[in-house]
DNA sequence: CCTACCGATCGGTAGG
DNA sequence: CCTACCGATCGGTAGG
């Protein structure tokens, strides 16, 4: 009757969403068979699919546990410092060090994308669109008040951040080879430039307005 | 004793790359059956494997077709209008519009990221890094001449850029849908906006100077 | 370029 | 959560 040694039921699955997740994003949805999660997690495989029905019940509760986590996350990460020019830039850094922490999920992210473009596209939208909804509007104000330039396209700029957060972080190792002669600079080079393109290309002068 | 008529022996094999860079860039590798590209090439699986010894042989066939094409068309593109405030955006434009024109070419590059990094990483390198280096030296002689920003890190900047151009070709219409209401604005805004972006982070003022 | 065929592995089920 | 098992499909070969 003792309820708190071992791995509960709960924990199992948890386990099982989480090496789904990391074997999905290095090797792809078709590239994984149940059987190498289920080795993974130490079970066999007829017990995975006690668990999940089906693969494609596990895949669906992955890229649901991932939505969660941002949408958990995110929102207070970006929101609570977007509100001027110093600030955009340390929250920015932020959310792509957020990103950073856990390149599978980034992975699976663009993979799904590839992968299922309807199902992502409405996945994503259900999740994350409210938020997002409330950077255009800030954008929208800044044009307003002057503080950001004037031609900025408000969504297709967010887009484009999106694509360099998520871009950077699933395959900016494999795109640094074509330029760098060593083979790869330090992400960290490459972030601090992706914050200072969407910095220098977003506000209406080099100093923040009085 | 015919030679012009008809599929000659070459012109099969140049049809199942074409429907295995479709396939692959859609479906992704393990996603597809080399069944499947018999199918769509109207021709049985062996006789497929008669002019590729391996799926592993026709994959690499494939990106080995997809980097010569780029490596062929792009470097003219590029550093013929590479020269100026004006001529920047619009040769950025057609590079731009020349990835979107196969957009599966696009889609194979980055599942062949995701799924071979170092095989990629290699490969990439080998084809296209000539002309990176062109680009970072002509970032570093607008630093000197002052035209360009100097805050600007060339090697880092080059790999943004690329990342969204590639990004919002493969991925562009799903991440769109976070941020519209109507499920995504038309490909022409997303374009002209990484464009800006792409000019406005680079060049130290607005007007070209004299 | 085809027919015929192979061993291995796939996702999934029966039954406990 | 396990053992035992299934039909289907996979990449690939033999032989012509």
């Amino acid at each position: 009757m003792n309820e708190e040694r071992q791995s509960g039921p709960a924990d199992v699955k948890r386990r099982i969403i989480e090496e789904a997740t990391r074997l999905f994003g290095t090797q792809g949805f078709d590239g994984t068979s149940i059987q190498a999660i289920a080795d993974a997690v130490g079970i066999r495989k007829p017990s995975l699919l006690y668990h999940f029905a089906s693969k494609e019940a596990l895949r669906e509760a992955a890229v649901e546990s991932l939505l969660i986590h941002w949408k958990n996350e995110l929102p207070g990460l970006l929101t609570a410092h977007i509100s001027g020019y110093d600030r955009f830039s340390s929250s920015l850094t932020a959310a792509v060090e957020f990103f950073l922490e856990d390149t599978n999920r980034a992975r699976l992210t663009v993979r799904e994308m590839l992968d299922r473009p309807e199902t992502a596209h409405a996945r994503m939208k259900e999740h994350l669109s409210p938020w997002t909804t409330l950077l255009t509007d800030y954008i929208r104000m800044g044009q307003e008040s002057g503080t950001i330039k004037a031609d900025v396209d408000p969504a297709s700029y967010i887009i484009q951040v999106m694509v360099m957060v998520i871009g950077t972080v699933a395959i900016g190792d494999i795109v640094a080879a074509l330029v760098l002669p060593g083979g790869g600079d330090s992400m960290e080079a490459k972030v601090s430039e992706l914050v200072r393109i969407c910095r220098e290309s977003l506000f209406s002068s080099p100093r923040k307005p009085a």
